[in-house]
DNA sequence: GCAGAAATCTGACGATCAGTCAGATCGGGT
DNA sequence: ACCCGATCTGACTGATCGTCAGATTTCTGC
């Protein structure tokens, strides 16, 4: 479904091909890990995959196509985000769990994926169209899951209409991912990820069922 | 105390020097307004300041120190969301009144800011500290604020203890930067933000009341 | 108003990087 | 061993970076 592997001039690649790009991915997704994203120079990703500029754009249009390359695949990983939100109950204290479970899903996904993401946040803030449709794969399956509870608990009458489901589920949504992306600035900010998990599952049970979750 | 404004060389700058410097800056965040931030050239903002590189490079060390100006000034005016926290009663209906106006003040304060934030953002997550602080200066205040008024909650028994005060107040105040953040996004979502501004109020109140809040 | 000084600006330059293309090299099949 | 398509790269043009010495503008004291 995928389609092969092409060059930029259409061309399909073959194995050597799809080894050499592979290369550069993985060496561009290091790169990304090390220097801020304004820096980083096809020149020093050929460089670091023993290559030269050339055979980068023999493979990429230019370096935000390849990182949305390396996007892409990350939103496929990104589809187990969308387990944790789907057919839960989110009564009780199982609904509770099940807030713990998508925060820590969120927090988990950010942390492998930290400076990819930082790139698909700012391509898509300014306006980029392939960046937006990544960041939405990953994100709009949750948000779904998430309306869907919410508007069974709107339909059972135990959460007031004046709160826009789909409102509420992409706000949750937008707030996971922000905090899940901040991480390492709560923690320099002396607030330790262990007190934010809590705040973070309290703060989607309410938003979800309307009410404080149950003690422990 | 904003100390005077110097040339790269440790000159003081008079008047046509500041004049140029300014028109500089004005054009720099004219060009941030319109172009990715990795697109933005010296050359560009020179160009369109009418003036040359080389006198940019007299104001300005690069880019970044140039944007960094621009974002103190604006952490400046963003103290007026301090303002909007503090010393707050957040009990019953003023208390929700006063969350909706914090989310205005966040969603009004992104409009106006939105691109300058944007790369604050991004500079502050790939650990740029100079970035780094002045988005806590912006934050913190607010921060401050909600984890007091959450502590009042908790001394008053309102609030559990298992909820972190300062925590929750971090998460909220990524939320609300976050939905700032994306408002475009929202939108073209299809989720207006006149429906997710009473989700992002109901959740500040219920983040630091601990209750839901009341109808209205 | 004018000479001299200080402030400001810029042309020009070497270095680096983007992006392209023709031709060299490689590697599997026969 | 030879061929042929796949792959890679040296070398090039053009753009931007960042610097500096010197040209230009503005200010100062007279």
């Amino acid at each position: 479904m995928t389609g092969q592997v092409r060059t930029v001039d259409g061309r399909v690649a073959g194995r050597r091909g799809q080894a050499t790009r592979q290369k550069l991915l993985d060496c561009l997704r290091e790169m990304l890990d090390t220097s801020p994203y304004r820096d980083v120079k096809v020149i020093d990703v050929a460089r670091m995959a023993g290559t030269s500029p050339a055979t980068f754009y023999q493979y990429f249009q230019d370096v935000e196509s390849a990182i949305l390359e390396i996007a892409n695949d990350m939103a496929k990983d990104g589809q187990r985000l969308k387990t944790l939100a789907e057919d839960q109950s989110w009564a009780g204290k199982g609904g509770y769990a099940a807030a713990e479970a998508l925060a820590d899903g969120f927090l988990e996904f950010w942390r492998d994926y930290e400076p990819i993401l930082r790139v698909v946040d700012l391509a898509s803030a300014e306006g980029d169209k392939r960046f937006y449709k990544v960041r939405q794969k990953i994100l709009t399956a949750v948000t779904g899951s998430l309306t869907e509870a919410i508007e069974n608990m709107q339909a059972k009458g135990k959460v007031g209409e004046e709160v826009h489901a789909n409102a509420m589920a992409g706000t949750l949504v937008a707030m996971l991912a922000a905090v899940a992306g901040h991480q390492k600035g709560f923690e320099s900010w002396n607030i330790k990820m262990k007190d934010v998990r809590p705040a973070l599952s309290t703060l989607v049970y309410m938003g979800v069922t309307g009410k404080k979750p149950p003690t422990r």
